[in-house]
DNA sequence: GGTAATCTGGAACGGTCGGTCTAAGGATGT
DNA sequence: ACATCCTTAGACCGACCGTTCCAGATTACC
């Protein structure tokens, strides 16, 4: 007897991404996602509730995501210390294609964090450790199979590059300069030697 | 003739430095500004202009202090490694005494940078410059006084700690914990032997 | 056709924001 | 006393915000 939904919540959802994305959440207004995802404001809150809602349904859509879109795949890689490096170079590679929208959303929430909210506090600690989990993963894994040295500490490299990772991309928005980024992750490189 | 200004402009570009630095730009409202000021609205406006303009003056006035009361000073130090190590070991000590407002102005606002806005922009790349510098001659008068290896290229351990500076800034924001801090400074020293 | 569910556009509400302005009052000098 | 400048509190404006609500259109199934 009904009507059904004539939009995929899915596709909705993803849009919003992209908006959130490219402005963050405060900069993000409902009118900006009605208009982006094609759907109208009311839908868009009896599909998706508050502002709040969407925007925790769109973080975790993005945690979900964004191993296999943004980075190269940490855990499965066939030889983990060049798939670490990548993961690097794909950074320095997008700032010389010029990708300006599509920042990483984790980050700057993390930044635009209000001490308040502690949903989106917990998600983003979440988030980052699964990060710092899959580069200790993947050093460990370099060094069961004698791509780096075994005297290496897994997880101070892995945090250290976590921090790198996310230092980096403080410097894609404001510096983004190829050198600068290209010695960064030479330097990285140099936390991974071989044996 | 004329009465004199009862506030200094220099306390009041202080106080609204604080709130920016607590709160970012866009979530720090003019009338918080004047309260936290303890001036009137009118005059935060007749004596620094737009909000825009006042943010301005509060982004210089931090990057002037900013080396003096933020960080030990690098381009003075007796000891160019220990002072390197001292900018980093202060954030962890920082975050272990739950310091959690004042935070890196330099960073939220690299992060909130709307792409219109050059001139906040220009200032941002300038301080992250001047800052990338401050490392490199700290690393390089290091090398000199043979604390640390002639080895290392001071240039691209410069830009390493830059960006492992700005990550760390971002996990006190986000996952304050003294343990994965601390493994990233251990091995922020691994990049600075001794000969 | 009827009915139930869904969509849409837009009106409306209360709130905050940046910014301007004005009227009243204080402090200073002559 | 007087003129001069500064400061203040507050009203006011237009804009945008999140959110709610509703009338009407649309689609599906019986």
């Amino acid at each position: 007897m009904p009507r059904k939904k004539t939009f995929t919540i899915e596709f909705a959802l993803t849009k919003a991404l992209e908006l959130f994305r490219a402005r963050g959440y405060r900069a993000t207004s409902m009118r900006d996602i009605a208009k982006h995802t094609g759907v109208s404001r009311s839908s868009v809150y009896a599909t998706f509730g508050d502002k709040h809602a969407l925007f925790l349904q769109a973080l975790r859509l993005d945690s979900e995501i964004s191993p296999s879109a943004g980075l190269p795949d940490l855990t499965a890689a066939a030889a983990p210390r060049q798939a670490i490096i990548d993961v690097f170079e794909s950074l320095v590679t997008e700032v010389g294609a010029g990708r300006s929208d599509d920042h990483n959303l984790l980050i700057n929430t993390a930044m635009e964090l209000l001490p308040s909210d502690l949903e989106v506090a917990a998600m983003v600690r979440g988030a980052l450790t699964e990060l710092e989990g899959s580069f200790r993963g993947a050093v460990e894994r370099g060094i069961a199979s004698a791509e780096i040295a075994r005297q290496v500490d897994a997880t101070q490299v892995a945090r250290c590059l976590l921090s790198l990772f996310l230092g980096m991309q403080v410097l894609v928005r404001s510096r983004p300069d190829e050198s600068l980024l290209r010695a960064v992750v030479n330097q990285a490189e140099a936390l991974l030697p071989a044996p």
